[in-house]
DNA sequence: AACGCCGCTTGACCTAGGTCAGAGCCAAAC
DNA sequence: GTTTGGCTCTGACCTAGGTCAAGCGGCGTT
């Protein structure tokens, strides 16, 4: 474990009339209104929200035992969300991409049960969530929306849970983070990876020297080039074909 | 896969008085009870329950792709989820005891994701979930608790997600299932398995061969008292002090 | 430019647990 | 009772991936 990081630096809070504005590229809002919100529903919304960060590489946005009382939409980079064992080992539990919520799991104990720490420079759109369940009575299309991602959240934790081979876990780590980058624009076949291979390692369960050579070996297969951290996905229907048994689809 | 096993019977549904009475032992609505539900507010959530059951060892309560509209609550019996993978291996996601669950992974698709079927005699309570959201929106102790329990069964996944050794998830396994029992006011340290050693082995992601091994090395170690499906728990310390790194308390 | 650090790679070896095969054993059916 | 059939157990062997140890290289620092 390493210690705190650079100081936590945060932006002014910018005012409301800004706060929408600038919220309304935020992922969490926008799909929202995909779900049928009209814009005076949508402005209930942004006044309980908060823009946070930036958070600098190796910044902490929480830690284990928190007290729990906002969820955060990814605005900007890449969080991850870890749990250290009685060994002193990193349990890397999920990577958060632009547009993705952190924070579901801490309802239940109204504590964060984990740690979250930027790879990257990263903004967040921080919803008090007390006012947001509120505001959640009064809009059915809210509540649904809540629901609907807290119980996408219990299907995707079991992407780790059976027991796959170190190839096709890989594969489906690969293929999951291209899909997520092409949902949001980017594109799916030509990334970068935020996280260093022991994070990979740490959230597949497998040895870092594992992940080393399982990514050299799809190279010299062809199934990808890989240069540092930047990936170039040559052969997607093999890796996707390996992926499918994790994956399911 | 086997087929469908024995024909599938109903009892005769319930009159709203009957279904009042029985279902106020069942552990759903006692939840909310204890959530500070008042009388009125609980019978309003009655009229939306369903008892259906009971489901024959073996049965099917729904299957995989099945479109969703009620989430359950066990009131009798054991219900074992799964699904079976593109090499048409078992995969089991959850056992659910009475007082538990069914069904909250379903809301996001629509669908259920798996299969559940009865491992002994099972008996449900229904509740419609586009009824029980629309209540919510009026009681927001319910939706409170509904936020809750999806938030719990996001963490809970993640049981099996570390690795173990074969040691630690079998002591995790027993204990988790020794307090469920507990909590249900069941003894905690003497109970009966219901599901088989592969039922077990595919939860915990091993090989039935190996079930089978840890277990007759923790009876000869004295931890426990293994006969058939009865179980005894002995050394009670020892299991929780393995299941620690698992269960993580 | 030289240094040092850290993340990454590669090779050699080892072990936890999977796989295969066969044998016991309880229970329901005949 | 005998049979049948599904669980369960046990032993012998094997392999995927972890561990250990040692180089390598990019990058920021001085």
């Amino acid at each position: 474990m390493k210690t705190g990081g650079p100081a936590r630096k945060r932006m002014p809070p910018a005012d409301d009339e800004d706060a929408v504005k600038f919220c309304s590229t935020c992922a969490f809002s926008s799909a929202c209104l995909s779900q049928g919100f009209d814009k005076s529903q949508l402005s209930e919304l942004h006044v309980l929200v908060m823009h946070v960060g930036p958070f600098a590489p190796g910044e902490h946005i929480f830690r284990e035992g928190d007290p729990f009382n906002a969820i955060a939409a990814v605005r900007a980079g890449t969080v991850k969300t870890y749990v250290v064992d009685s060994h002193g080992r990193e349990q890397v539990q999920g990577f958060f991409l632009p547009g993705e919520v952190i924070g579901l799991n801490a309802i239940h104990a109204a504590r964060y049960p984990a740690n979250a720490i930027a790879l990257d420079t990263v903004t967040l759109c921080r919803f008090s969530f007390p006012q947001m369940s509120l505001l959640a009575t009064r809009l059915p299309g809210l509540q649904q929306h809540l629901f609907r991602l807290l119980s996408h959240d219990i299907g995707k934790a079991s992407l780790l849970a059976g027991d796959f081979t170190a190839d096709e876990r890989m594969a489906a780590f690969l293929i999951a983070l291209s899909r997520r980058y092409a949902a949001r624009g980017y594109s799916g076949s030509h990334f970068n990876l935020t996280m260093a291979r022991t994070d990979i390692a740490n959230y597949l369960r497998l040895a870092s020297e594992t992940v080393s050579r399982v990514l050299r070996r799809f190279q010299d297969e062809g199934l990808l080039c890989i240069e540092r951290r930047e990936v170039q996905l040559l052969d997607r229907m093999r890796l996707e074909q390996m992926a499918r048994v994790v994956l399911r689809d």
